[in-house]
DNA sequence: CCTGAAAAGGTGGGACC
DNA sequence: GGTCCCACCTTTTCAGG
């Protein structure tokens, strides 16, 4: 993928509602050719989507945990990303290599939420789980695009 | 927080490009209601903001992973946030609980390109790593907002 | 792949209940 | 808080180079 492209995709990490004059302005072209630009990009599935940045704190989960998982019978079929897909509390699910099978990171209102969500997640994907409690956030999900 | 302002915020979550129009919609309200309820979130921190949701693999950042770090020195100052708050292949950063100081989730090219920051990570903060592969991400950044 | 222009619709205030 | 209204700006499309 080539600058101009690059810096259309690094404005809108940063800001999702850049209007399509700024962005023009900031790259160079006109209204058009950035919309055009930016449709493409969408379609090629470079842009999934549009988010809302939403603070947990005031939503009232003020506790995120990493959960690592392994399965009690590792040589039973491994569907367990399905199976936790319906409890919300799971914003992220990695499957990593190392001694876990899946990291989870999960938001929850407070520690006996928590241990709750532990216990369905042992119950639904039937798993062990080790976690690890955020205590705090110096930061995250940042758009880390460098430009040629 | 109460019921409208939460369907608000999830469906941002969810869209961030949402108009006014179709929000008001959604929640059974006049769009200037919904505007100005909409300000609010945003003046009260409660969405911090719009971003764009990039595919890393279409960036070429196809290698994910997670470094926990400890400092070499536990008696030192720590600010190894701030350390390594430059450089941009770290997303994000998370203080813990447990036997390591921070988690790192981190993106770049290649398994070299890997090694390498590492080696940054080690040197910028003096500190060991333990890093877990990402193998494949079955979801991740799900807005997990449950509706009363 | 870009430009330019015109229609359609959304955004962002103010006045008022 | 909410509604109604209006000026302005953006988005979106289309003809043309």
């Amino acid at each position: 993928m080539e600058e101009t492209d690059r810096a259309i995709v690094a404005a809108l990490a940063v800001d999702g509602r850049l209007s399509y004059t700024d962005l023009a302005e900031r790259v160079g072209l006109s209204v058009s050719a950035v919309h055009q630009r930016v449709r493409r990009l969408e379609q090629r599935g470079v842009i999934k989507g549009y988010a809302a940045k939403v603070d947990h704190d005031a939503l009232g989960l003020s506790l995120t945990a990493f959960v690592a998982i392994r399965p009690l019978d590792p040589s039973q079929p491994d569907d367990a990303p399905d199976r936790l897909a319906k409890l919300p509390q799971i914003e992220s699910c990695y499957s990593v290599a190392g001694e876990d099978f899946y990291m989870l990171l999960v938001r929850v209102e407070n520690p006996l939420a928590l241990e709750r969500l532990l216990q369905e997640i042992r119950s639904a994907a039937n798993v062990t789980t080790r976690t690890t409690v955020v205590l705090s956030t110096p930061y995250e999900s940042r758009p880390g695009i460098r430009q040629a």
